[in-house]
This record gives C-alpha cells, sequence and structure tokens, in this order.
DNA sequence: ACTTACTTTAGAACTATTATAAACTTTAAA
DNA sequence: TTTAAAGTTTATAATAGTTCTAAAGTAAGT
C-alpha cells in the first residue's frame, strides 16, 4: 500500500494528515493481511517502534475516527481481558476466540451456511449477525 | 419454584442461606420465564423490592457463584453500554439485540441451523458456538 | 455457649475508556 | 510570507464497571 492509500484512508475519515496518524495508519494498513488489535496493542507497537509520541487520548480518537469512517471494524466480543478488538478486515465475517490466548481468528463469510435463521422481532429488522466460535486446547 | 429449589440453588453453589442470596436467588429463579438482567439492574431491583441491604460486592459474588455453578450464563457482548449481561436461560441459545434498547432477546436453539461450520483450528477444538443478531429499527 | 469458617460491607483499587482545556500544528486566506 | 481560523495533541482528570480488602457480622456444628 502507497503512500497516497495511506493519505487517502485520512483524508476520506476527515482527519488531517499528522505525524501521529500518519503512523497509526500506515501500521494498520500498510500490510497484506487484515488482523485485529486492541488500543493497549497498537500503543505499544507505536512506543516500541517509532520515535513519536502518542497520547492514548489520540490513538482512540484515530481508531474511532477510522472506524467511522469504515476502514475499522469492531468485534463486539466480552473477552476475559475487558479490551475492545479492531479489526482492519472491514469484510462481512466472523470469528474464532481462544479465551486461552485472548486470539481472533477471522473465519471468512463462505465459511459458514445457514439453514435456518429467525426473522426479527416486532417491527425490527436485521442489521447484521456475528458468530462467535469458541475454541478450547 | 419453591423455597427447597431456591435452597438447593444455593447449597449447589456452595453457598450458605444468607439473607441477601435468598432474597437474590428467589429474584432470579422463582419465575416462569427465564430473563437476562446486569448486576446494575439486579441491585436496583433489589433495592427497591425489598428491605434487605445489599452491597454491590455481594451482588456480584452472588452472580458469579449461581454461574460458576452453571445456574446462571453469561453472555459475552459488548454492548454501547459496557456492562456484562447475564442470563438465567442456562440452555444452548443465540441472541438478537437491540442497541437501542440495549436488550437481548432469546433464540432458540433449533431456530437456528447450520449447513456449514468451520472446523477449529489446529490443535483446538470447538467449546460452544454464539450468535448474536444485532437488529435495528 | 463456643468456635470456626464463612459472609457482608464500605470503601479503596483497578482498568478501559472518554472528557477537558491548554499548548501546538495545519491550512489556507490575505 | 504573515496571519488567523480551525483542527490536533497532550497530560491529566473524570467516569464506570468490576474486583479487592480487611474489619465487623453471621451461620453451623460442637
Ligand atoms: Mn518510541
Ligand atoms: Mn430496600
Ligand atoms: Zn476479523
Ligand atoms: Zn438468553
Amino acid at each position: 500500500m502507497k503512500k497516497t492509500s495511506i493519505l487517502n484512508k485520512l483524508r476520506s475519515s476527515g482527519l488531517r494528515p499528522t505525524k501521529q496518524r500518519v503512523e497509526i495508519a500506515k501500521f494498520l494498513f500498510n500490510r497484506d493481511k487484515t488482523f485485529h488489535f486492541t488500543v493497549e496493542s497498537l500503543g505499544k507497537h507505536l512506543a516500541k517502534k517509532t520515535t513519536t509520541k502518542f497520547a492514548l487520548a489520540t490513538i482512540y480518537n484515530t481508531v474511532h475516527a477510522f472506524k467511522k469512517a469504515g476502514h475499522l471494524s469492531e468485534v463486539h466480543l466480552r473477552g476475559k481481558n475487558n479490551t475492545t478488538y479492531f479489526d482492519t478486515n472491514i469484510s462481512n465475517h466472523h470469528h474464532f476466540y481462544d479465551s486461552e490466548t485472548s486470539e481472533l481468528i477471522d473465519i471468512n463469510d463462505n465459511e459458514i451456511k445457514f439453514d435456518k435463521i429467525p426473522k426479527a422481532p416486532n417491527g425490527k429488522t436485521i442489521k447484521n449477525l456475528e458468530v462467535i466460535i469458541n475454541l478450547k486446547n
């Protein structure tokens, strides 16, 4: 992924390309495979691999802006550690959750097929359907 | 449900039948239909409907003991409010989640059927599978 | 009654996240 | 270029759900 693409991600999220935001975007989007992260893991990586200073609030704000713009998704799972997982895979997909390691593993949408799905209750419609398959050893 | 059943719930959870625990157990289990609750909603109910005093820690401890004994289950969902949902329905089942109202609605296990499920990765096995269907208006 | 083990409690501690507001930076107009 | 407006970063405080602590209280068996 090229520099212009990073700048596009920022622009399309309504964010000016500051030093902090460019570093965050590079780490999140300059890669071949998608991945899952927490704000904590992201912050630790940035502290180790860059010389830039990142306030926690900056990381939260930037991640939320990317999410709002549709460049990141959030996994609505409450693991044993009470942290929020973000996902650079924004396609419709599902997850294995390994509670031993607190790790998420993607399940492609086409790896799960439904025979029967209930209809939404009274006046509501279905926004989306999330499957989490909990793993054990 | 009779008083002996309440006492059985407590005994089988390794809990002595104190005033607080009996009130909690009565509220959770003396009813026809299962339901979802948070520690906050449980505490509010108890404060309103009984004359007993309940420290938050007592409610947490008791709910966790019931969960550990298998009398309650926990819904591993992170809603917009960051609270943990508990469920008196301990059967294998799924949920609708209405983020407008922060409400959970049960989906019976037989209302969802799978055609295809991925196999667990490398050395792991599947503990269980949770479906959450997010609703919108 | 006495003893021991368990329980409740208020408040402190902990942790993820969000809010605040002052100092700093980006942008683009003048 | 200067300059001003708008946006951004930061340290720190605030918030909220949950867990911990240790002292005072209660249950159960003798
Ligand atoms: Mn550094
Ligand atoms: Mn009361
Ligand atoms: Zn994913
Ligand atoms: Zn349920």
